[in-house]
DNA sequence: TTGAAAGCGCTAACAA
DNA sequence: TTGTTAGCGCTTTCAA
């Protein structure tokens, strides 16, 4: 198993420099004579030399690498935020190490202590809510972190994120407004996840507003997959008398959902309107189209990254303002009255 | 930027043992009495130590990482098949380093090159169509790596996957059973890209085993998303004489496909049929649903996570065939004759 | 601006 | 079965 990379002593050997100089010329540049520069490059060139970053890691206790952790990379969402992260993080120097722990918070921090072992610089998490042990880990081990997806104002600090309480409300209130009165809400498991309680309070508070009410029955928590919003139907349809709305957490909840009231033969948006979250590729694919909130997911990713580079760099960031999402409107939300 | 993380050293003073035998009692427990392995064990819990992955890289010239090398993250076969790999691995002691290069086959050595500089034990890649570069740089760092979803019969060793060409075979073959005489193709972009050009290849095979031809005129080239499939029915629409039926070459592309169609007032399966391939979650659910072939999403992680740690250790892997694929028959290919 | 040298925390001979 | 010790390849003082 040996294998015959050049290290940096081959490369300062070649170029008639000390280790020290050739060090010097690939970690900062600024402080070596534009002479040497050019020998040890030339050196470089010539012997395929590449920086071996257990190495440098052990040496310099950075590792330019960033984990983050996401409670699946199974939701398109999550996907086109990791592909915005890790390009931004490319273009700032740093490697994305990513890692889920599938909708089980225990696991979360298993994970991390796997990840610390490894070695990261920093952590990049989804939402505010995790263990005690995940927070006292990254305190322990000096990681700075980011809380994207959620924005918590009181840790506003360590968060890229908009408010799921305004998302919710924003879409309750148009439901109402839309002249719906009987309104259930197909949520995510609400334990160990503060966006999906967040939503289940904003909408609360929109239909409250409106002098109604959400019973808790008409909250019907499913896991984040196409079955879950089949489900969600599969039980309002058995209900006496039926919603005329399901509001979904997720635009994935909402097309299962959709297809599950296909099979029922329920029509949406006659017998069922439907509406999601997330505002997916897909939410404008399916028949009838969704009525979602765009939520900013590619953005996400790229503040996600920006912010965390400062804060290992202990840069001052200034508190940004949470991000915004917006209401959009198309057919499977039917208008009862105007 | 102190860091206060306790040292092998430290667990070994507080033991009252060497730090060799706290070493050993990390990695290879065997070689140690029981007592001296609790006394570390105890040790260990009461500094909360955890290995300094970098220094244990340097001295043992392994990082007990891979890294899996994708096109791109955002299609949800990889998505299945990266939590099978990471599963997987996670339970053969590895970890997961996932990159990917947004479908640009020039960008994959680099991001290959900057994950030699990381570290990795060995790679997972997608296909068998790679720059030069990327084989000669996993030979230049002796790295065992496993190709994955296309079969190449005279690579075995190497290959985790299932004939392309086959796959696509059926489907043609089917589609012909079914009466289509008028048959257009969707494909991804065949350069640099292995699988589109065996599922070229198998469709055009099946066709000319019927009398058929497919010319070149009705392969639409597009990337692989839902815009993708739009665009080829666009493409098609405006043809004097329109095919019958667009095979697709993926669900992806199907399912876009099948959103223009709707723009474009054409009803599936009747004025046209529309197949896939893969068979993600979501065909089932579109309507019609998608006759499609089903691809072995799930087994590909897991046998590559196993076949790649195997390479690793050295270990005789007696060369498995390829993996099986099913056609799946739904509503959105329509029966011309029977 | 450079060179010399002392580690970074661990593994893996080797000797006991 | 254990302890001792020489590195692994790099960064980073420090002195020149």
């Amino acid at each position: 198993m040996r294998e015959n990379r050049p290290t940096l002593e081959d490369v300062a050997r070649l170029a008639g420099v000390s280790l020290g100089s050739a060090s010097r010329s690939l970690s900062v540049p600024a402080l070596v004579k534009a002479e040497t520069l050019e020998k040890v490059q030339r050196a470089v060139k010539q012997l395929c030399y590449v920086r071996n970053g257990a190495a440098q890691a052990l040496a310099s206790r950075r590792t330019r690498t960033i984990a983050a952790i996401y409670p699946t990379l199974d939701n398109p969402i999550f996907a086109v935020s990791i592909q915005s992260l890790q390009k931004t993080l490319w273009t700032l120097g740093y490697q994305l190490l990513v890692a889920s722990y599938d909708y089980q918070p225990e696991h979360e921090s298993g994970v991390l202590r796997a990840i610390l072992e490894r070695g990261v610089d920093a952590l990049v998490l989804v939402g505010t809510d995790h263990a005690d042990a995940v927070y006292e880990l990254a305190r322990q081990y000096r990681l700075p972190y980011v809380l994207s997806w959620s924005f918590d104002p009181t840790k506003s600090k360590n968060c890229v994120g908009f408010s799921y309480y305004d998302a919710a409300y924003k879409m309750a209130s148009l439901v109402v407004e839309y002249g719906h009165t009987e309104i259930a809400l197909c949520s995510g498991i609400a334990s160990g996840n503060e966006r999906v309680r967040e939503r289940i309070m904003g909408t609360r508070s929109a239909l409250f507003a409106a002098g109604l009410k959400l019973p808790q029955e008409w909250i019907i928590e499913q896991p984040f997959t196409f079955e879950g919003g089949r489900l969600a139907v599969r039980q309002i349809a058995g209900y006496a008398n039926m919603p005329s709305v399901l509001i979904c957490g997720t635009d994935i909840h909402a097309v299962g959902a959709m297809a599950e009231c296909r099979d029922l033969s329920l029509k949406v948006p006659d017998d069922l309107s439907i509406t999601g979250s997330d505002d997916i590729e897909l939410a404008s694919l399916v028949q009838p189209a969704l009525t979602t909130v765009q939520v900013p997911t590619w953005d996400i990713g790229v503040r996600a990254a920006k912010r965390i580079v400062n804060l290992i760099n202990g840069e001052d960031t200034n508190e940004e303002p949470p991000l915004q999402t917006t209401l959009i409107v198309r057919e499977s939300l039917k208008r009862l009255r105007s």
